[in-house]
RNA sequence: UGCCGCAUAGCUCAGUCGGUAGAGCAGCUGACUGUUAAUCAGCGGGUCGUAGGUUCGAGUCCUACUGCGGCAGCCA
């Protein structure tokens, strides 16, 4: 056997006639007096192929041993359909059973299960209509995120996962060692199983495997910028790390990030690149997910496609920090956190904005600097910052941005008075002392752009597998 | 981390006032020449999350713990 170069979604472009080979997992099978017919999937597509098989063409015992779960192959001919639901189904003229699936204990049925029990069984996952489906959309969003850079001449940096620079403050890190060694292992309960107790090995991080203390990245932003100041436009796209104790539907311990960086660009280049950006992806998903985003716009989110359409379409509005709260304070609305100006947007202030009073994404910019990071552009009035977030209906913040502040003395100052040191940051400060430009850049969450085209509800089921405070399984 | 909610059959759930366990689906047996979450008839399936407590009696009330979920904070 090779690899599969022809798969379901092929055989229904092809002709009436035609003898193939349909290789798949059994979604249901239902069987009548002289006819049996079964739903193959092999995740090519969201559509199951029917297959029919007339009695007395297989054996009934190889049948019977294509159950929900089983994965099989059926050869025949492709025919039109004389029923309604497909145009095409394959008349099968024999079966081969490849892995049976135990209907007394396989998890999975025909009939729908919840997200929650589904996350129990994640590696059963991708047999499922749901997570197929937002598979396939999670693969083609990274292909087009890809195709949006490589177009405009943007380079693909990877940068690195293990990181001795505690970055911005952006959050919690888990840290990465080879200073532990086995104790003892535990007693009670977690006796006998892979649980230990550890211990330090020294008490020097300078004995420790990078001879410092090192931890998993929260961002690639800084490392991206070291390579805009010489290859001009860049773009990160990969894993990072938060230890925060969130667990919350919009949290992940390990989340994928897209990052690009560009020299010779201010704040609202930045903000162009996010909504040109955005309208790139979602439109790219339109058009090549079409089946898949019917399933999620049916049965996940009836507004979906309308939604997804009108971000396309129309542009996004932009509004000041100060604007905004403005608007806020004019509400009339009675939020549980007061607005007045420096103090951050809550969740009900950005849903409030973007969901009733904008009804569309919208751009704000130049925050307050003391809620926000160091390295973003000070503005003219010494108060706020070059900074810019895009809130989206549905799920708040998914691009945070900014233009970087390029002058070195602003920015030691702004390290310092974040209450930073400076010596880390030897290597980000060389960027302003030599060669030093404009720049600007933003980050975004892969997963929040999944959820918000895909309009699933819960994080942890747009990744394959998620990792949370207290759960990394699989 | 805080607040709130949930935990009953393989899955999704119901269970009234505290009185001894129910349905649909799945499974098994059979019926039906074309079904589309097929349909119809019958059968099997439960330590009601764990540990205590109140009570003559607890799935139901109380406490703790565990797990899961939602919201908030933090953020992407």
């Amino acid at each position: 056997m090779d690899y599969r170069r022809q798969y379901i979604r092929d055989l229904f472009a092809s002709k009436a006639g035609t003898q193939a080979s349909a290789y798949g997992w059994v979604k249901t099978r239902r069987d009548s007096k002289g006819v049996s017919f079964v739903q193959l999937s092999d995740g090519s597509c969201f559509q199951d192929l029917q297959v029919v098989i007339e009695a007395n063409v297989v054996p009934e015992e190889l049948l019977k041993k294509a159950t929900t779960g089983a994965c099989v192959c059926f050869e025949g001919e492709i025919v039109e359909s004389p029923a309604a639901g497909q145009a095409v189904e394959l008349k099968a003229k024999a079966l081969t059973v490849f892995g049976e699936a135990d209907p007394n204990q396989y998890p999975l049925q025909k009939k729908g299960a919840s997200f929650e029990f589904l996350r129990e069984i994640a590696h059963l996952r991708a047999r499922g209509n749901t997570f197929g489906a937002v598979m396939r959309i999670r693969s083609l969003a990274a292909h087009a995120v890809h195709t949006f850079f490589q177009s405009r001449g943007f380079h693909y940096i990877q940068t690195p996962i293990i990181t001795a620079s505690d970055c911005e403050g952006a959050g919690e890190m888990f840290s990465v060692t080879t200073n532990l060694e086995v104790n003892e292992p535990l007693e009670g309960e977690h006796q006998g199983t892979r649980m230990q107790a550890y211990r330090l090995k020294s008490v020097s991080p300078k004995e420790d495997f990078f001879g410092k203390p090192a931890y998993l990245t929260v961002s690639g932003q800084l490392e991206a910028e070291t390579f805009a100041l010489g290859l001009t436009n860049v773009y990160t796209f990969g894993p990072t790390f938060r230890a925060e104790n969130s667990s919350t539907s919009r949290h992940l311990a390990e989340f994928w990030m897209i990052e690009p960086e560009m020299a010779f660009c201010d704040l609202e280049g930045d903000m162009n690149l996010a909504e040109e950006f955005l309208k790139a992806v979602i439109g790219d998903i339109l058009e090549f997910g079409a089946a898949d985003l019917g399933f999620f716009n049916q049965r996940i989110e009836p507004e979906l496609l309308k939604t997804l359409e009108h971000v396309v379409e129309s542009p996004f509005e932009r509004l000041t920090y100060t604007e905004a709260i403005k608007l806020l304070e004019s509400s009339q609305v009675s939020f549980e956190y007061p607005v007045s100006w420096g103090v951050d947007l809550q969740s009900e202030h950005e849903r409030w904005l973007t969901e009733v009073k904008i009804g569309r994404p919208v751009i704000l910019t130049d925050y307050p600097a003391e809620i926000k990071a160091f390295y973003m552009r000070m503005n003219q009035d010494g108060k706020t910052v070059r900074a810019m977030d895009v809130l989206a209906p549905r799920i708040g913040e998914i691009i945070g941005g900014s233009q970087r502040e390029e002058r070195l003395e602003v920015l030691e100052e702004r390290i310092k008075s974040a209450g930073l040191s400076l010596d880390p940051y030897w290597w980000y400060l060389d960027l302003r002392r030599f060669g030093s430009a404009p720049h600007s850049g933003f980050g975004l969450g892969f997963e929040r752009l999944l959820m918000y085209v895909t309009g699933m509800k819960n994080i942890r089921d747009v990744i394959p597998y998620f990792r949370v405070p207290g759960s990394a399984d699989f």
